[in-house]
DNA sequence: CTGAAAGCGCTTACAG
DNA sequence: CTGAAAGCGCTTACAG
């Protein structure tokens, strides 16, 4: 069983002390460039990789980060992981995941158990109500975090913000110029987070800057944002409430539900009834009817996020403010 | 600035040493109960919380793991990881997430950058020719592996394995049995990973085996294993030989790519041409054509992954055999 | 520019 | 059952 190779080891083979080694591989100001030549050969001779751990022990710096989303498995996540793994790569951190399912509990465990691997910093998705949780972190752990759709006045936090209720906006404005009057939202789970309360917000805004009543049971709730609640949701929508005539869900899976209950009860989609989601997921592009949705660029959300918190820790720059996203819409079959 | 709560805080608070806080918090059999309580109180008193880091300095042990993927936003790999991450969690463990886009430089990096922070040990879903990736890290770096659907004969390599020659022979008995002859498949990517490989052959061995000549210009291969190469892919093959009326697919995304083909091209599902796909993603379910699919549980497939390994890290039993995962044809409107 | 000393926060033998 | 010593693999002052 080979050992580890150590600093020792290099310092050896190069006849020097540690601390030279330490300085030629952290390219330290104080040495010679003959003898960091020769320790450099040592390292590549002996394919000596610092740990670290070790390192990070005393220098209190992990190049590791935490990225806590609700689901991963839920379509709107994956491109985000996948912007924020791609932009904290190319800066040589690497990326714990980990799950909440919108849960406060086990997203407190998971901040501590974070905590306890000295992640340098956290990117976090948060549950509806976080704001104890992430409190007694961030005093706690005095490390940065960057909050994804959630507010948090904290010197140590950042916000990285889709423009939910613009986009709201969008998608009303858009159903209205069609002609719709009658138009519903499916809002999503019953505890909305704040993403979602200013879907519903901008939603609400929209219709009566247009001069069109809101029908509260017209706002139909759900147990989850997933395509099986978007499908009980729309089938009941348009079971009780036959006369409404366009949709704006929540999210892109609510929607894609509520086209599946559209063609079950046998109304055609966009004539019958017009559909439209939020996020632009993949799937949206390549379902029947295709879906219209209002657009985030998610690799761009995840790698500005994750940009945002390294910049944090290279910390320069004492404050942040808050990054802001654009939406689009984008118009396809459904609407 | 709060500093952090070592266990020195802890040791001066109940009036011990340092090593009987460490017995204390480990559970150790050397400490009277009362001593064990006393010092308990302590850490709850002052929110103690071992780092995790300094104990692995010693204990060569990080409570951490890698999970290698391809991609992410692949929408097969979400579930897997979530598998992988429950049951890493339930067991006190974190994972770091990283992509190769198959890409065997990237691979390796990945694999460096792992060890560098000392993973207890891997999952990896490897590329195509990871066996000099795999052969070099598994010995210079003494640490478990789980390779999916990869064979690799080392004593620290551990395998679980799709049953993907059997999923190909069940989609190909399925079509046969509806009357099929003239059967194409999409093959996905020109390098094949082992997976691909094997469902290759399953295919080939199975319309042999139904006394059916293997027609080579109908397995059409593509640039990934994408929606977009599947339509591309589909389009070619129907275009170019319209006397198929079957396609059996690589991936559902694949074949999600064909059924958009097949709709353009004005051939009607599954009467004119029947689809089939392979892992049955969530996707599967609720498009139009809902698809039939080659079932594989993936989030089992990534317990049973995480499990294994830390199984091994466990380490009373020496040697491990593979574990085989069943699949099942999922019938629905495609074929 | 280089090395001897101290220390990051823990655990593992070793005494008693 | 408990504590003093040593050490995991590094870096950070501090001398020279």
């Amino acid at each position: 069983m080979r050992q580890r190779i150590t600093i020792e080891d290099v310092a050896r083979e190069a006849r020097v002390s540690r601390q030279t080694v330490s300085r030629a591989i952290n390219n330290k100001a104080e040495i010679s460039s003959d003898t960091q030549n020769r320790v450099l050969e040592a390292v590549e001779k002996l394919g000596y990789r610092p740990s670290r751990m070790a390192q990070g022990l005393v220098t209190q710096r992990t190049y590791t980060v935490g990225l806590v989303v609700g689901d991963i498995t839920n379509p709107f996540f994956p491109e985000i992981a996948r912007g924020v793994l791609d932009a904290a790569q190319l800066r040589g951190y690497n990326v714990f995941l980990c799950n909440t399912d919108g849960n406060l509990q086990q997203e407190f465990r998971i901040l501590q158990s974070l905590a306890d691997h000295a992640v340098d910093g956290i990117i976090i998705y948060p549950s509806y109500d976080s704001d104890d949780n992430l409190k007694t972190f961030v005093e706690q752990y005095q490390r940065p975090l960057v909050l994804v759709n959630h507010f948090f006045k904290h010197p140590r936090v950042s916000n990285v913000m889709v423009d939910n209720q613009g986009g709201a906006k969008l998608a009303v404005d858009y159903l209205v110029s069609k002609g719709h009057t009658a138009i519903s939202m499916l809002t999503g789970v019953q505890n909305p987070s704040r993403d979602r309360v200013r879907r519903i917000q901008g939603f609400r805004q929209t219709l009566a800057a247009h001069g069109l009543p809101v029908v509260e049971e017209w706002l139909v709730p759900s147990l989850d944002p997933t395509f099986e609640s978007g499908y009980e949701a729309g089938r009941y929508l348009l079971t009780h409430h036959p006369q409404v005539t366009a949709v704006f869900a929540y999210n892109d899976l609510l929607a894609l539900g509520a086209i599946r209950a559209c063609h079950d009860l046998g109304r055609r989609i966009p004539d019958d009834c017009a559909i439209i989601g939020f996020d632009d997921i993949r799937w949206a592009a390549t379902a029947t009817p295709t879906l219209t949705s209002i657009g985030v660029n998610k690799h761009y959300l995840g790698g500005q996020s994750a940009t945002r918190l390294l910049d944090m820790l290279d910390g320069s720059e004492s404050s942040f403010s808050p990054i802001y996203l654009d939406v689009e819409l984008v118009i396809r079959e459904s609407a």
